[in-house]
RNA sequence: GACUGCUUAGCUCAGCGGCUAGAGCGUCUGACUUACAUUCAGAAGGUCGGGGGUUCAAAUCCCUCAGCAGUCACCA
C-alpha cells in the first residue's frame, strides 16, 4: 500500500470491473415469486447534450440509497437515462449555428432536426461517462433516452388517453411568446422581473365630442392601443358612472370603442380608466372574453407590428412605442408621463428578452382534475415528501397550477401526434362527436380519422420537454418490461427547484396513466452554492466543475463534500477546501488500513493473545454507533450517518483506540489486531454507500483482488 | 401580497427534546513521536438574532418581533 491513497490509480478500473461483472444489473428473474425486497430509483435524466454540473453530482444521494439497499441485500435498480431537453438544446445549438454565421431559418425542419440529433448523440456518451466517474451504481443495460421510439410511443399514448378523457384541449389563448426564440412557453417558464417602466397618461377623445373632452387612460404599453377594443372603468366609480356605454376614439386607427364597466378595474390606480387590449394582455383577454370584445392582434410572432397597426406596420414593438409616443405628443394627446414606474414584466428564461402575450392556438392540459387527484395521494401519504416542509409547497402548487400549454414551436422535440383535417366535409366518423377538426393518432395515420380522406396535416409543434419527462418513471419501466417489478418506484430524488416543473407533473401524469403513484418517497436536495453561499454562475466566475474535482481529489472526496454536514433539503456551500478535507478523510481511512495491513504482514510467530479492557470498550462503542448509523440511514439522514462514521473512524478509532493499542499491536497482540481489523472492515461496508471506490479498493487488498465489497452484506 | 427557509465560533455550516453546544476552513502554541504532515497533541474563540411561553429538561417545540434570503403572484 502506498503511503497516501491515490484515487486516480484505482477509480476507473474499479468502475469497469463492477460494470463488467454486471453488479449494477437488476436481476428480475423470479423476482415476483421470491421474497427479496425491491428498491428502485429512476435517475432524473440529465440533458444528453450537456456536461454535468455539481447539481447533478447531488444525485450521489441516490447512489447512497441504492448502494445501502444493495448491502441490505435488496434487489436494487437504478435506471439511467438522458433527456433530449428540447428547448434548452435547440437554444444551445442555435448559438453554435450563430458562430458559423447561420441561423435556424437557413434549414428546413428535417435537416435542422437531423443536425441537432447528431449534435446531441455526439455529446451523450460524454454525459454518461461523467455519471460513471461519479461512481454511480447505474444499471446501464436499461438506459433510456426520452426520444427512444418506445418512449415516444408511450408519450403519444398518454397524450391520446388524456385527449380521449377530455383532459387535453386545443384553444386559442394568450400565450407567453418569445419573439426571439420563436416559441411559446408554459406559465412556469416565465421569469417575472421587476423593471423600470414609463407610465403614460393618454387622452382618448369622446365620440360625442362635447367641448373637446377626453377620457384619460394610463398605460405602460402605448403601442398596444392600436389593438384596443374597449376602455374599462369600475362600475362603482362615481367619476365615470354616467360615461359607461359612451364611446371613445382610438388614436391613429380611429376606431370607436365602448366604455365598459368591470370590477377588475381599480379606481385608485392611474385614472381609474383602463384601455383594454384583449390580444396583448392577459387581464384584457379575460375581460374581452367576458364582454365579448373583438380580438385585434397588432403584434406578430416576429415581434413586429402587423397590418392592423396601420402606419406603424413593420416596426418592432420598442420602435413602435417610441413612434407612437412621439406622435401622441404632437397631437397633444398625452396628458402626463410618469417615469421610473416599477412594474413586473414576464421575460424569457433563456434569452432574457421581454415576452409578448400573443393569441395562439395551442394544446393545453386541463390541470385541475389531475392536480386534485394528485393532492389526494399526497394527503393520504401515498407519497411521502422528505423534507416534509415541501409537502405544503407541493399541495399549494396543486391548487395553483394553470392549464398547461404543452405546445412548443421548436423543431427539437417530440412532435405532437395531432392531425388537422383540412377537408370541407366534416365528421364522417360518427364516433367523433367533437366539433374539433383535430384527431390524435399514435401511429402515423394514412387516412384522416375525421373525414376518411387524406387531406390532413400533422401539427408542426413539439411537446414541452416536461410533458415527456413527466412520464419518465412509468415510460422507462414499461419500455424495459420492468413495470410489474418496480412500479411504483421507491424514491424520486431531485433538487427542490424543479418541484412544480417535474415532480408535480410526474405525480399527476403517473397517477393518470397507471392509477398508482409513480414513487413512494420524494427526497429533495438543495442547491449547490459557492463557499460564500452565492449561486454559482458563469458571469460570477465561481463555477466549480465536478470533473475537475474528481481529477484532483478523487470521486469519493467530491461525493463526501456534497454530503458532509449539510442540512436536509437546504442549500449547501461548496468549496474546494471541503473536497480537500474529504480527500484527507479518504487518506485517513487508507492509512488505518495500511497500519493494519503492515502489522498483519509483520506479525511474528510468538503472537500474544492478551485480552484487553480497551477492546471491550471499543466493541461496545462500535455497537452503539452502528445502531445509530442504521437508524439514521433508514430515516434518510444520510449526512448525519456519514458524519457519524467520520467521527468514529477518525477521531475515535484512529486517534484514540489505535493510539492506545499501538504498542500492543506492534508487539504482536493478534487479538487486538483482529478486533481492529474486523471493526475496520465493517466500517468500510458502512462507508461504502458514500465512498464506493476507496472502500472497494481496500476491501480487495484485504480479501483478495477477485472479491468485491458489493457482495458483502451488513452484519447485525 | 402569499408561501417557505435562514439567523449557532473569524468564515461556511451541522446539531431535529436529554451528558461540559460541534465540524470543516482559519488563528495561536507545541511535536520531523509516525499508519497518515493529506498527520498528531493542545489552546483561544459562542449570553445558539431579541422577547415571551410549554417542559423536570429548549439551540431544538409553540407564539411574537426584527433582519436576511428564496419561490410564487394579472394590477393597467
Amino acid at each position: 500500500m502506498d503511503k497516501n491513497y491515490q484515487p486516480n490509480k484505482f477509480e476507473e478500473k474499479i468502475y469497469s470491473q463492477w460494470e463488467k461483472n454486471s453488479f449494477f444489473k437488476a436481476q428480475i428473474n423470479n423476482l415476483l415469486t421470491n421474497k427479496k425486497k425491491r428498491f428502485s430509483i429512476i435517475l432524473p435524466p440529465p440533458n444528453a447534450n450537456a456536461n454535468l454540473h455539481l447539481g447533478h453530482a447531488m444525485y450521489v444521494h441516490e447512489d447512497i440509497m441504492i448502494r445501502y439497499h444493495k448491502l441490505l441485500n435488496d434487489e436494487v435498480l437504478w435506471l439511467p437515462g438522458a433527456d433530449h431537453a428540447g428547448f434548452e438544446t435547440q437554444f444551445v445549438f442555435e448559438r453554435e449555428l450563430k458562430k458559423q454565421g447561420k441561423s435556424r431559418f437557413d434549414y428546413d425542419r428535417e435537416t435542422l432536426f437531423k443536425m441537432i440529433w447528431n449534435f446531441v448523440m455526439k455529446n451523450r456518451n460524454n454525459m454518461e461517462n461523467q455519471l460513471r466517474r461519479l461512481g454511480f451504481f447505474l444499471d446501464w443495460s436499461k438506459k433510456k433516452f426520452t426520444m427512444d421510439e418506445d418512449i415516444v410511443e408511450i408519450v403519444y399514448d398518454t397524450f391520446k388517453k388524456l385527449f380521449d378523457k377530455g383532459l387535453i384541449y386545443r384553444d386559442e389563448k394568450l400565450v407567453n411568446y418569445c419573439t426571439y426564440c420563436g416559441t411559446s412557453f408554459s406559465d412556469l417558464e416565465v421569469v417575472n422581473k421587476e423593471k423600470n417602466s414609463i407610465l403614460y397618461y393618454i387622452k382618448y377623445p369622446f365620440v360625442n365630442k362635447k367641448n373637446g373632452e377626453y377620457l384619460v387612460v394610463a398605460t405602460t404599453r402605448p403601442e398596444t392601443l392600436l389593438g384596443d377594443t374597449a376602455v374599462a372603468v369600475n362600475p362603482k366609480d362615481r367619476r365615470y358612472k354616467n360615461l359607461i356605454g359612451e364611446e371613445v376614439i382610438i388614436p391613429f386607427v380611429e376606431r370607436k370603442v365602448r366604455i365598459i364597466a368591470d370590477n377588475f378595474v381599480d379606481p385608485k390606480f392611474g385614472t381609474g380608466a383602463v384601455k383594454i387590449t384583449p390580444a396583448h394582455d392577459f387581464n384584457d383577454f379575460e375581460i374581452g372574453k367576458k364582454h365579448n370584445l373583438d380580438l385585434i392582434q397588432v403584434i406578430n410572432f416576429d415581434g413586429k407590428l402587423n397590418e392592423n397597426a396601420g402606419e406603424f406596420k413593420g416596426l418592432y414593438v420598442s420602435q413602435a412605442r417610441e413612434a407612437i409616443v412621439l406622435k401622441l405628443k404632437e397631437k397633444n394627446l398625452i396628458e402626463k408621463i410618469e417615469e421610473n414606474y416599477k412594474n413586473i414584466i414576464g421575460t424569457c428564461y433563456k434569452c432574457g428578452r421581454v415576452l409578448e402575450p400573443l393569441p395562439k392556438e395551442q394544446w393545453f392540459v386541463k390541470i385541475d382534475p389531475l392536480a386534485q387527484k394528485a393532492k389526494e395521494f399526497i394527503k393520504k401519504e401515498k407519497i411521502k415528501i422528505i423534507p416534509k416542509r415541501f409537502k405544503k409547497i407541493l399541495l399549494w402548487w396543486f391548487d395553483n397550477f394553470k392549464d398547461w400549454n404543452i405546445s412548443r414551436q421548436i423543431v427539437w422535440g417530440i412532435r405532437i401526434p395531432a392531425y388537422k383535417c383540412n377537408s370541407k366535409f366534416k365528421i364522417k366518423n360518427s364516433k367523433l362527436k367533437t366539433k374539433s377538426n383535430w384527431f390524435i393518432s399514435i401511429k402515423k395515420p394514412d387516412k384522416c380519422q375525421i373525414c376518411g380522406d387524406c387531406n390532413f396535416k400533422q401539427d408542426t409543434d413539439t411537446f414541452d420537454t416536461w410533458f415527456s419527462s413527466g412520464q419518465w418513471p412509468y415510460a422507462t419501466l414499461k419500455s424495459k418490461n420492468l413495470f410489474d417489478y418496480f412500479y411504483p418506484t421507491s424514491v424520486m430524488e431531485t433538487g427542490y427547484d424543479i418541484l412544480p416543473w417535474w415532480v408535480a407533473r410526474m405525480i399527476m401524469l403517473g397517477i393518470f396513466y397507471t392509477g398508482k403513484e409513480p414513487f413512494k418517497i420524494v427526497y429533495l436536495h438543495g442547491l449547490v452554492r459557492d463557499k460564500y453561499g452565492q449561486k454559482m454562475s458563469k458571469s460570477k466566475g465561481n463555477v466549480i466543475n465536478p470533473m475537475d474535482m474528481i481529477d484532483k481529489y478523487g470521486a469519493d472526496a467530491l461525493r463526501g463534500a456534497l454530503v458532509f454536514e449539510i442540512g436536509e433539503g437546504a442549500d449547501l456551500s461548496f468549496s474546494e477546501e471541503k473536497v480537500i478535507a474529504m480527500r484527507n478523510f479518504c487518506n485517513k481511512i487508507w492509512n488505518i488500513g495500511r497500519f493494519i495491513n503492515i502489522n498483519i504482514k509483520n506479525q511474528i510467530l510468538n503472537t500474544k493473545n492478551k485480552k484487553l479492557k480497551i477492546l471491550k470498550q471499543l466493541n461496545k462503542e462500535f455497537k452503539t454507533e452502528k445502531k445509530k448509523y442504521f437508524k439514521l440511514m433508514n430515516n434518510y439522514h444520510f449526512s448525519r450517518a456519514f458524519g457519524l462514521i467520520y467521527e468514529f473512524l477518525w477521531h475515535r478509532l484512529a486517534d484514540f483506540y489505535i493510539e492506545q493499542l499501538k504498542t500492543e499491536i506492534t508487539n504482536g497482540n493478534i487479538n487486538a489486531l483482529e478486533s481492529l481489523k474486523n471493526i475496520y472492515l465493517e466500517c468500510l461496508i458502512m462507508l461504502h454507500p458514500f465512498f464506493p471506490f476507496i472502500t472497494e479498493v481496500i476491501w480487495k487488498i484485504f480479501n483478495g483482488e477477485e472479491k468485491s465489497i458489493l457482495l458483502s452484506k451488513f452484519k447485525n
